[in-house]
DNA sequence: GTCTATGCAAATAATTTGCAGTAAT
DNA sequence: ATTACTGCAAATTATTTGCATAGAC
């Protein structure tokens, strides 16, 4: 994956740096959907001049050659995912936590023909919205503890 | 619908004030997915003295309730959606608009049943990115005239 | 050597918050 | 009368931008 980037990076014309290539190297197989925050604070371990500003300029580039996908249903702040391959996403509503869910629908979500004469599709995103196992359990427990009206 | 909102707003004990009523009546049918600004400016045109304030704090209690559905696609600001029947979004990468999708895709989006029993679903959202057929139409008028490289 | 990328600080913009006064129940 | 709501201004926070310098090619 490093080298992929590596490589479509030089095509453009753009430059490998080391601050880029630490990035690459935390997004590599990463799979906690992490904010470009937590990409600094990770990165700048290694690189402590690392500027966020970079950080952000150079999701900003990943997304736009394709390299990484960009998740905003988070309130709070973007989260990036290196993961191309297709798959999904559920969300907590509890604790916000993002798990994938590897399941092909593309099948399955065909546009009816007559939008797809007129909307050119490049991609398509399937979120479930519900609660996790841990939430749910806190969430029991403090009904039974009288702290939830509903 | 308004008086469906009015009523479930009673039944928690919240108050229904003039400024509410009018966010509710902006919101009634409609399909253009506002950002807060937008209900504020449109809101304001009848109550000079609104704040902006109230309505992130309304439109916040309308999605607690479940009211509303919060549309966070947009990079730069969260959209907000009445329509609480079963629907989809296609969104254009060019020009950003939100075209709703009527579409039932609830059979063909079952989660696997190791997921099931771990996850209690509440929703589901369907997101397809692409490009709508005016900005399809520029894209193409702007290559032919050599504004675009690829 | 050229041209892009970086780091810093300042700017922007959406959203949130604190609080005193107001109004719905 | 009580309690929630409003408007205002200030605070917060994510993200972006301008620009001088550094560094990849």
């Amino acid at each position: 994956m490093i080298q992929k980037l590596i490589d479509s990076f030089r095509k453009k014309g753009l430059k490998i740096t080391p601050q880029r290539l630490a990035i690459f190297r935390i997004l590599k197989d990463n799979k906690s959907h992490p904010s470009a925050e937590e990409i600094y604070q990770r990165v700048r371990k290694d690189y402590r001049t690392l500027s966020l500003a970079t950080v952000y300029q150079t999701l900003e580039t990943l997304e736009r050659i394709g390299g990484i996908k960009v998740l905003r249903f988070d309130r709070r702040k973007t989260r990036y995912d290196p993961d191309l391959s297709s798959h999904h996403h559920l969300i907590c509503t509890g604790c916000h936590k993002i798990t994938d869910l590897r399941q092909d629908y593309s099948k399955a979500l065909r546009l009816p023909a007559s939008l797809r004469s007129r909307f050119e599709i490049n991609g398509c995103n399937v979120i479930f919205y519900g609660i996790c196992q841990e939430c749910g359990r806190k969430n029991k427990t403090q009904r039974r503890r009288g702290r939830i009206k509903s």
